[in-house]
DNA sequence: CGGAGGGTTGAGATTCATCAACGCGTGTGG
DNA sequence: CCACACGCGTTGATGAATCTCAACCCTCCG
């Protein structure tokens, strides 16, 4: 239970720009929510939830980082989503119905944010805005999911490390030419649907094309070492495309609406 | 331009049960959304969305079939979804920001009702209920695209079209051990992220387990010959799960809400 | 100092994609 | 009515690519 003071005082925002499920809400919907929601701090590899249980609440990332993931009977794990400071999950989940069909467990000591599900859910029919956070979120997850779908249906493990190491780079920065990687590379690999040595192989690998890993430190030879693995929605979110400059992508200006009809 | 009037004669219900952008929307509320909507026909093959694109609206199918699916510079695609009659698509990429991430295409000659991004992102901050549809249409998806990709990373060919099959199979209704494949053979393949040479040879090889697949047909010789592609989360949508006689997850009445803490 | 865990490197095995050929059903045009 | 072409699905042989297993180095920490 917590006073829109403290929450503000805990410097998780309701910012413009990053997807958040706090974006733009009113004090009284905040307060409402807060009302009903529970700090926890979890340790590292502590599972927080388990494939087939119901579903509690959405966990906010306070402090620490957390993945979310399957496994199957063999023990084997794929990986979904792999969590800062800032994200949520079980989000989505809860408007699935049924049991969560993923596992979420920390990555280290973490705090976290806990909002009940049905605090949740009715509150989703009392604010349009938060319900349009949630689905901005989802969407976005959704968007993701789709990216390692066909990465792993028709992507090269190169393509694959390019790519996430191209979103890292996006992230940091378009003109910043180092950045480290956010996770371990064991992780990072699973989470790409290859193996730890094939992982390391392609970091090496990438290097005939300018981008040396060192580490945790990647550093890009050539400002554009790794945008020969963009793809037209990606680009969207490049300084360069957005400067009409970009080499592969050109958006003449901005291109018109879906116009096929 | 449609009534409630015309709508409900094209058949398209809001039933419960099912999700639909549609469910438990008020008259007011669907003539409202109604209004701006255009009928479309598509001829088989037509791409009526391309990867690049600025979202223009949501389709939903009244006949027909679409798929949605990435292409990558070298021509080669990954399906992301296969859509059938009541389906609809775009809903999650209209709230992704940014061009479509996603190619659509009609499978066969196909009717569509068009809904209008601009009537839609209108209409979600004005009714709680067709926000909260939308946000268990997009919820549904991630699901679905979840089972994906660790179908891709750690399931064996085998078992990701016994998977498949099983899902298939529960649609159907438990009960029925004789089902039609829903789509051609080369665009399951493709799906499910294998060559249809490899998707020919492994229903050969699920003929082992009692699965025998005659063209379209599919006739299970064995009541539970599926079951062993089934998870935790797809236990909860068969009936055996539900009257507590799941021989893989004993459900025990009902599992109660989380309480690791 | 010694153990544990992450990361790297190497050799071998497995597996699926690729390429190619064929059977079969359907629709078309002579 | 038949011949033919076309697309889908199947089958077989081959090869490339990644996973697996194993050994090793390194850092961190007790």
């Amino acid at each position: 239970m917590l006073s829109v003071k403290e929450f503000n005082a805990l410097g998780i925002l309701r910012q413009d720009g990053k997807a958040s499920i706090f974006h733009q809400l009113s004090e009284d919907s905040l307060q409402n929510l807060l009302q009903h929601s529970v700090l926890r701090d979890v340790d590292e590899g502590r599972l927080i939830v388990q494939q087939g249980d119901a579903v509690g609440c959405i966990y906010m990332i306070l402090k620490g980082s957390l993945r979310t993931f399957r496994t199957d009977a063999e023990g084997k794990e794929a990986t979904i989503r792999m969590l800062k400071v800032g994200d949520t999950c079980m989000e989505a989940v809860m408007f699935m119905g049924g049991p969560s069909p993923i596992n979420v467990q920390a990555l280290s000591h973490s705090r976290l944010l806990t909002l009940p599900e049905k605090i949740v859910k009715a509150h989703v029919l009392n604010d349009a805005q938060f319900a349009t956070n949630l689905l901005r979120i989802v969407a976005k997850h959704y968007k993701n999911a789709m990216h390692q779908i066909d990465a792993m249906n028709i992507k090269s493990p190169v393509q694959r490390v390019g790519y996430y190491l191209l979103l890292k780079h996006l992230e940091a920065g378009f003109d910043k030419q180092q950045f480290a990687l956010p996770f371990r590379k064991q992780l990072i690999a699973n989470y790409l649907g290859i193996t730890p040595e094939t992982f390391s192989r392609t970091l090496k690998h990438l290097q005939t094309v300018g981008v040396e890993v060192d580490g945790e430190k990647v550093i890009l030879h050539d400002q554009l070492a790794l945008h020969h693995f963009c793809d037209s929605d990606t680009a969207a979110i490049c300084s360069l495309y957005q400067e009409d400059k970009c080499p592969i992508y050109p958006c003449h200006g901005r291109r018109a609406a879906n116009q096929t009809g």
